[in-house]
DNA sequence: TGGCCTTTGAAGAGC
DNA sequence: GCTCTTCAAAGGCCA
């Protein structure tokens, strides 16, 4: 049988090369894509304000014959939500209009600055310094994980303010408060004077504990690689420590904080962080409901604030020792939340910008929004987030060595399960109340990258993050996930139907191969890219072309994939 | 008042 | 090893 050179459909497309850079490393990305996202990034604000011009005329338009009055100067700056009843309505008539896929494609962070460390390597200069390259771009850091309430404020007589705290700690998170656009400021040089530490942070003992200390995070931690001539002048990863100007970034969980952290695996990035920014004065003395580490983690929820309400439970006194007893002590600790995902973080991001943009704030809106645009950004765009996420993760796992995800397992009350397909399809037809569509059946996406219609199109596929050096390590879930990116049967539908006509098409444009291995590739091949390399590398018979995707899943299904990869040449 | 919606990704459970 | 489920953020919506 022909061989077909499969690799020209992952490699050409990106390049026309084989898998030697990671830029060349975006499968399924091909010029029309690159046209199409560059449009799409070019008329991306043209079209929307295009668009709210348009829906503002409307608005007048209908204004304007309602009230018979033709005064422009009366006429208070029309919005374009007044145009319609609900937001959902404005961004159907978005979608509706805009079929750009890069509608909202901007300019990637602009309100934030990134920590993004180039290449993986140390972006610090031989003497400590943060590389110019290095400094080029940040990513705002703000620790999105605590979850308290509004009006929880430090309570320590001794600092009666947050930002009156010696150490800048950001002990308030608004998470739900605080504006995403707000400025958050940076490390403050006076806590990271380049050779000039406190001297409670004297790099050999510990003043409080007589410990020896640990390194610097810098030799410890290689995802917060702060040298101390560095860490004074960009925002740490560890900005989520840091409050705003004057504005506290998280709150202190009710029971304070406590001093040290006798749970945390005192890694040194939290060791030097920690002492250096909870120090013991602004600590209160009382620690209820604090996590064991003690850590004021942004991820710390205070079980008063998200616990499952059991308080009826609770005697009067409050220190029953009940059978229950054990249930409270449970709900006692305080909740520590997931580390955020890479796409939480972009849209952490993100939703200020699209809600300025789109005057929307239904979140189910904004995310669908965000989800688009998650998949219109650029493979290294992405992978700073992604990047981002492993810290966030990393940290947390440092902070929380006992922490796991089954902890959080039924603190949010029970989601309605969702119905089987099958029952799905029985309650279409039995003309249930549809689920609300947001955006528009008929193009549920439309970022370049689904422009073939396959979510595995998407750049933000873990088997495309794998190519950037900052991509995150190739877990089982991410190695899964091109495979799984939807559970939504008809999504499945589409993926399969849609490969299918990927390979087809791609097959009979094919040039070049998967000749040379990627230094990247020196990390286990992620199950999904493998699945991928098979495909498109060595099928044991696939035509050079098939006439169809219908052609092209026939053979998918007449011939099971093989795993086997090509051998590198 | 509290769950739902909606997105992607990580992680755990279960088979 | 695969699939499914849950949770993370967000804020309007709705029962």
């Amino acid at each position: 049988p022909r061989e077909v050179n499969w690799g020209g459909g992952l490699s050409a497309a990106a390049g026309g090369d084989d898998l030697g850079a990671p830029d060349e490393l975006i499968p399924f990305q091909d010029e029309g894509d690159e046209q199409d996202k560059g449009a799409g990034r070019g008329s991306a604000h043209g079209d929307l304000d295009e668009l709210k011009s348009s829906l503002v005329h409307e608005s007048e338009n209908r204004r304007a014959s309602a009230s018979g009055s033709d005064s422009e100067a009366e006429r208070p700056p029309p919005q374009p939500r007044e145009s319609f009843q609900k937001p959902r309505d404005y961004l159907a008539e978005v979608v509706r209009r805009q079929q750009d896929g890069g509608f909202f494609k901007g300019p990637p962070y602009p309100g934030y600055p990134f920590l993004m460390i180039p290449e993986l390597g140390s972006p610090y200069l031989p003497n400590g310094a943060l590389s110019p390259g290095a400094a080029r771009t940040y990513l705002q850091m703000k620790w999105p994980l605590l979850d308290v309430p509004a009006g929880a404020t430090l309570k320590d007589s001794r600092s009666p303010s947050p930002a009156h705290l010696s150490n800048k700690v950001p002990v308030v998170q608004h998470a739900h408060h605080m504006h995403p656009l707000t400025p958050l400021i940076t490390y403050s040089s006076d806590h990271f004077s380049p050779g000039s530490p406190p001297s409670h942070l004297s790099p050999e003992i510990d003043p409080k504990t007589g410990i020896p200390r640990p390194p610097h995070p810098s030799e410890l931690s290689p995802y917060y690689p702060l040298s101390p001539g560095a860490v004074g002048q960009i925002p740490h990863a560890l900005g989520w420590l840091v409050p705003q100007q004057g504005q506290p970034v998280y709150s202190i969980p009710p029971g304070g904080f406590r001093h040290p952290y006798p749970a945390l695996a005192m890694n040194a990035s939290m060791s030097s962080l920690m002492s250096s920014r909870f120090s013991p004065h602004m600590v209160p003395p009382a620690a209820h409901g604090l996590h064991p580490s003690g850590i004021p983690h942004p991820t710390i929820v205070s079980p008063i604030v998200k616990q499952e309400s059991t308080q009826a439970n609770m005697s009067p006194g409050g220190n029953s020792k009940s059978p229950g007893s054990v249930k409270k002590e449970e709900e006692k600790k305080p909740h520590i939340k997931k580390p955020l995902n890479a796409f939480m973080l972009y849209m952490k991001e993100m939703r200020a910008k699209v809600v300025a943009e789109c005057t929307l704030k239904e979140s189910a809106a904004i995310n669908q929004i965000l989800g688009r645009r998650w998949h219109s950004l650029s493979r290294e765009e992405q992978a700073k987030y992604y990047e981002l996420a492993r810290k966030e993760r990393q940290l947390h796992s440092q902070l929380y060595p006992t922490w796991s995800a089954r902890d959080n397992y039924g603190k949010k009350k029970k989601r309605k399960r969702e119905k089987q397909p099958q029952q799905q399809i029985q309650d279409t037809e039995s003309n249930k109340k549809p689920c609300v569509q947001y955006l528009p059946i008929e193009k549920p996406c439309d970022s370049p990258a689904s422009s073939h219609g396959s979510m595995l199109d998407s750049p933000a596929t873990p088997s495309t993050a794998l190519a950037s050096p900052a991509a995150p390590a190739a877990t089982h879930s991410e190695q899964a996930q091109p495979l799984s990116l939807t559970t939504k049967p008809e999504a499945r539908a589409q993926l399969s139907l849609h490969s299918a006509a990927f390979l087809s098409s791609k097959a009979a444009a094919s040039s070049s191969s998967l000749s040379s291995p990627s230094p990247l590739l020196s990390r286990p091949i992620p199950f999904a890219t493998m699945t991928h390399t098979a495909l498109l590398t060595s099928p044991p018979s696939f035509p050079a072309a098939l006439p169809s995707p219908q052609a092209a899943l026939a053979v998918l299904q007449a011939q099971p994939l093989s795993l086997v990869t090509k051998p590198a040449d």
